[in-house]
DNA sequence: CCCCATCACGAGAATGAGTCTCAATTACGT
DNA sequence: ACGTAATTGAGACTCATTCTCGTGATGGGG
């Protein structure tokens, strides 16, 4: 079993690899606003990640939250759900896959269950003929927590 | 076999009704950007709506487009997708569901069959325990045609 | 058919998330 | 350590969308 020292470094290695992807640098900014996204149970906009961090970090700029959230996207290291208002919300994510459960009461995401959608994918290749390069499968609701606690009232 | 006066004028009833759900009003206003929308081929945002129907409609106001699209969408007569830079997009919707394929190259916009989806609805209930209450379904690639044009080059 | 309380409209101002600019700073190959 | 090119921070800027408010329609009740 790792000690809580080992699995930080091996975190911080595999974080700096996704960080470098695609010949970018790695920086203390990008390296704060990678741990404060995945440290986060939530979706989290640039703007509230900003509020967070500035106690802290009272010289992280907001343009900098958006630039590092942005190329956490084009990693693989996040997600982009919009929220009503047009408003971006991010989700680190462990795996390769995007697709979430967006809890409409208490905001938490969870992942959805890939195996779930294959076939959905392999339907519409097959009967649409239609050739899927990204999709945007978000559903929102209430999780299981948030209906116990409706349900007690 | 119904006449091309009688299929529209059928039409206007069932849009009249559509618009004037909810307690709204009928107005020309609202009629009208819901004949444009639902002319469309392709997602449209409130902008060009605004620029295709100033010729025909000068007075038109760009806010009663966006209040008319607010309108159709939560009659359940549109949708709304979302375009990269946060821009709206606006596709009528002909039968009660909402999922769509949405050609990058084109900007053609095909439905779902509904009974493809049917599983994952009940997978996402079953196996994460989580009662959806709406979901973004969004697929986005090349559809047929335009896999077929670049084929050809 | 007419009233009139409401709802909706148009025009432009206001909002605000997100982007851009640019000078100063920092990362990293050599 | 050096130089170059990427990155940062601060604030100005953009622009889609929403709000405000005075004016103009809509449609239910008499």
């Amino acid at each position: 079993m790792l000690s809580a020292m080992a699995r930080a470094a091996t975190r911080r290695t595999v974080l700096a690899k996704r960080i470098t992807s695609r010949g970018r640098r790695l920086t203390k900014q990008r390296v704060i606003v990678a741990q404060a996204l995945a440290a986060e149970r939530q979706a989290t906009s640039a703007q509230e990640l900003h509020q967070r961090l500035h106690r802290g970090h009272p010289r992280l700029g907001l343009a900098t939250i958006y630039r590092a959230l942005e190329a956490q996207v084009e990693a693989g290291m996040a997600t982009r759900l919009e929220r009503p208002g047009h408003v971006s919300a991010y989700v680190a994510c462990v795996s390769e896959h995007h697709h979430h459960l967006v809890c409409t009461s208490c905001q938490r995401v969870e992942d959805v269950d890939e195996t779930i959608l294959r076939p959905v994918l392999r339907g519409i290749r097959d009967r649409h003929d239609f050739q899927v390069d990204h999709e945007r499968l978000d559903f929102y609701g209430l999780c299981a927590r948030c209906r116990r606690e409706r349900a007690a009232l």
